[in-house]
DNA sequence: TTGTTTTTTTACCATTTGGTAAATCCACGA
DNA sequence: TCGTGGATTTACCAAATGGTAAAAAAACAA
C-alpha cells in the first residue's frame, strides 16, 4: 500500500492517482456523491475496482481529496481580488474570471453544488478553514470602497452571492440553459456582456 | 391497488399519497435521487415500505409525480409578468416573487436544483413543454419593452437567468450561506434590498 | 352481522455496491 | 538472472436497497 508518510511517489502512482481523480471528478459531477459507484469510476478510469481501493482508502476518501484539491482553484479569482485596485475594474474583472472558470471547469462547479446542495457534509470543515476567511477579507475590502465613496452604497455579502450565482448557473444549470437556449450555441459571450452590464450598471449607481 | 382510472381516490388514498409525496420531497431534496432510499421516505411518512409501493409504483413515480407537481408552483410567479404592466415593476416585482419562494419553498428548489444537476434526466419533457414555452413567451415581452424604448438594451434570456440564479442561489447554496453568514441570521431582507438595488441599477441604465 | 373490498403488514428476494483477502503479475535493482 | 517489493487481478462477502407475494387487518356496504 501506498504510505502518506512515502517521501516519493512513484511514477506509477501518481499518474494512477491522477486517473482516478479525473474519473472520479466525471463520475461526481454527473451523478452527485451517492449517485457515483466505485464500479463506474474504475470505469472511466480504466482500472478495476480493488486497484483503485489500492490507490484510495474508500469512496470518500475519494470524494474529499477531489474537494479539498478543488478548494485551491475554486478560491483563486477572488484571491485576485486586489484590495489597491480600481474597485469598479476588480470587481468586473472578477466576474470575469469566475464565468471564465465557469465555462472552462463546469465539472468542478457541479462537484461543489452538489456537495453545498447536499449540506456540505464533507467539505464544511474547508469551507469554515479556507472560504470564511477570505470571504470576510474580501467583504472587508469591498466595504472600504463603499465607505471611502469608491462605490456606491452596496452589500459585499450579497454582491459576491449574487456573483457566484450568476457566474455559476451556466455550469450547474447547464442541462436547463440548453433545453432553452439550443444546445449548439454557446452562451458565454452574450452571458459575459450581460453579467457585465448588469454588475457595472450596479457599480455605477450615484453614491450615497 | 389503487386503479389510475378510478374516479374518486378514497379519503385514504388521498392522505396518504400527500404524506408520502411530502415525505419524498423532504428526503429528495435532502440526499437527491440517489441518496433518498425507500425506507428514508417511509420512516419520514410513518409508512411501511411496502404500503409506499402500494400507493406509488416505485421510487422513480415518486420522484415524477414530485417534480411534475412541482412545476406549476415553480413557474407560477413568471406567469404573474403581466405585459400590460410597467416594466420595471414588473421585473422588480418579479424578482421579488422569487426570492419570496425560494425562501418559503427551499425543499421544492433544492429538489429541482438537484434534477438539473443530473441533467435533467426525468425532468426534461416537462421543461420543454412548459417551461420553454413560457421562457419564450416572456422574453419575447421583455425584448418588446426594450424595443419600446421602455427598458434600456438588455438581453431578456439572461436577466431572467440571472433573476433564477440569485434567488435560487439562496435555498440551494443555504449551507454555504449558513457557514459565511452564521446560522442565527436571516438574509432574506438584506438579499430583497440587494436584488432590488442591483435589478434595479440594471433596468434604469439609459437608453440606448 | 356478514361478505367484500381496500389497506397494511410480514416475510422474503435479487441486485447492487462498497469493500477485503489472497494469489498473481510485473518492474526493477543487485 | 534472480529476488523483492510494488501493482493488479481474481474471487469473494456483508450490508443496503428496490421491489414482490401473500397473508392479515381494517373499512365498508348490505
Amino acid at each position: 500500500m501506498p504510505e502518506s508518510t512515502a517521501k516519493q511517489p512513484s511514477r506509477i502512482q501518481q499518474r494512477n492517482r491522477r486517473v482516478i481523480l479525473d474519473a472520479a471528478l466525471e463520475v461526481f459531477s454527473k451523478h452527485g456523491y451517492r449517485g457515483a459507484t466505485l464500479d463506474q469510476i474504475a470505469a472511466e478510469a480504466g482500472l478495476s475496482k480493488p486497484n483503485i481501493l489500492y490507490y484510495f482508502n474508500g469512496k470518500e476518501d475519494i470524494h474529499v481529496t477531489l474537494l479539498s484539491q478543488l478548494m485551491e482553484t475554486w478560491l483563486d479569482p477572488l484571491v485576485e481580488l486586489d484590495p489597491d485596485g480600481d474597485p469598479r475594474r476588480e470587481i468586473l474583472d472578477y466576474v470575469e474570471r469566475k464565468l471564465t472558470m465557469s465555462r472552462e471547469l463546469p465539472r468542478e462547479s457541479r462537484l461543489f453544488a452538489n456537495e453545498i446542495l447536499q449540506g456540505a457534509p464533507r467539505i464544511e470543515p474547508e469551507l469554515r478553514r479556507h472560504l470564511k476567511p477570505l470571504f470576510d477579507e474580501k467583504c472587508a475590502v469591498i466595504a472600504g470602497w463603499v465607505s471611502e465613496g469608491k462605490l456606491p452604497p452596496l452589500d459585499p455579502q450579497h454582491l459576491i452571492f449574487s456573483i457566484w450565482a450568476t457566474t455559476q448557473h451556466y455550469a450547474d444549470f447547464e442541462a436547463q440553459a440548453q433545453i432553452l437556449l439550443g444546445p449548439e450555441t454557446d452562451p458565454s459571450p452574450r452571458a459575459q456582456a450581460h453579467l457585465q452590464a448588469m454588475f457595472g450598471a450596479l457599480l455605477d449607481l450615484p453614491a450615497q
